[in-house]
DNA sequence: TATATTTGACCGCT
DNA sequence: AGCGGTCAAATATA
């Protein structure tokens, strides 16, 4: 546990001075013949290590969940099969309680209509699919994945995606778990040449049985193709907190998210506001998520951020992301106030350009 | 050959 | 018992 603290206050400090680095390298790209997507990506890699940032301090401080739930998921700490012995059993117990209490938040991805959508993007990491169900009273099938780097980093992050019944456009995206491969992944994303789409989720549109003919219909072009460039907006709101009573201090607040092209300048002066009034503690940790939500900001790259409109819709959910928010020793946490303060900004000024969404996919 | 996806089976939880 | 989530063998793809 404590090599997981210490790794927090490393991943902390390299966070910020990864932040740190990205808002110089933003400046140097505030000029007008520089890209907007360049600057979008920069804020939104900015936005993520700062968020990560956060999030370590609140996991650190509150020697909880995530540590405790870091190790050995049931594959990798033993290779046998899970049919073997009792011992595994009561791991694979544990294990699962463990994960219940993981940090997890869904959000609602609307992907590019017209042509024929695709599917999100990536967030930044790279997720392998490990199933597919069909969900009782969902039309379409779930996809499960997982993190690339589960048995080399023992990550445990995981996230699942279902097409919305009610609009195909709409993945709902539920994302679980912290990624503790995050340095290493992210910082090839950061500094690597932006790998090609991945529309992972893409392929959940497989179906998996016939009378899911829809389904054919929504696979197909990478967005990139689709000249969308559409308003978007995030909600942000809480799920059904089941654990606790303090949960419902989680107001509801959304995002909306302006068409990306031209206020662009509102963009740079928003971001550097932000940066100058340390936006992370405008932002609510909801918003800029608890634990994992790295993938929420990470832009995939500057074409996916124009085209998709986000609709983005981040449920939190969990004791955990709770104890975050309510952590009343947390100096980077006044939540609530700071919370209303962004709603307010963002809500009520649609111009404010919050678009760097990588939100991915 | 290595890596990723598909898909039926399995498991724990409710 | 049934459901959601996961595993892992088979298969596909790079």
């Amino acid at each position: 546990m404590e090599k997981t603290v210490d790794w927090e206050q490393t991943a902390l400090i390299s966070e910020l001075n990864q932040g740190k680095e990205l808002a110089k390298q933003l400046l140097n790209h505030l000029h007008p013949s520089s890209s907007n997507e360049t600057r979008e990506f920069l804020v939104s890699k900015i936005l993520s290590c700062y968020e990560k940032a956060l999030s370590s301090l609140n996991w650190g401080e509150q020697p909880k969940p995530m540590t405790s739930i870091l190790e050995s998921p049931r594959s990798f700490a033993n290779s046998s099969p899970r049919s073997a012995g009792s011992d595994q059993d009561s791991k694979h117990r544990d294990v699962y309680k463990k994960r219940k209490t993981l940090p997890r938040w869904t959000e609602q991805v609307k992907v590019c209509s017209g042509t024929g959508l695709e599917g999100p993007v990536d967030d930044g990491y790279s997720w392998r699919k490990y199933g597919q169900k069909d969900i009782l009273g969902a039309n379409f099938p779930r996809g499960y994945y997982r993190c690339t780097h589960r048995h080399g980093q023992g990550c445990l992050a995981t996230k699942l995606v279902q097409r919305s019944d009610e609009d195909p456009n709409i993945l709902e995206v539920t994302y679980r778990g912290r990624h503790t491969c995050s340095q290493s992944s992210r910082l090839n994303v950061a500094s690597a040449p932006l790998k090609s789409p991945r529309l992972t989720e893409n392929k959940n549109n497989h179906h998996h049985h016939h009378h899911h003919a829809q389904q054919q219909k929504l696979k197909e072009k990478p967005a990139q193709e689709i000249g969308c460039n559409v308003a978007a907006r995030l909600t942000v709101k809480t799920e059904g907190l089941e654990a606790r009573e303090e949960d419902d201090i989680f107001p509801s607040f959304s995002f909306s998210l302006t068409p990306i092209g031209s206020e662009n300048e509102d963009a740079i002066l928003f971001c550097e506001s932000m940066l100058e009034n340390n936006f992370m503690g405008s932002l609510s940790p909801t918003f800029l998520s608890p634990a994992t939500s790295d993938s929420n900001m990470f832009p995939m790259s500057p074409c996916h951020m124009n085209c998709y409109g986000l609709g983005h819709n981040v449920q939190t959910s969990d004791s955990d992301l709770t104890d975050i928010i309510s952590a009343p020793t947390s100096a980077t946490n006044s939540p609530i106030l700071n919370l209303d303060f962004s709603l307010d900004k963002v809500e009520l000024d649609p111009n404010y350009p919050f678009d760097n969404p990588d939100f991915f996919s």
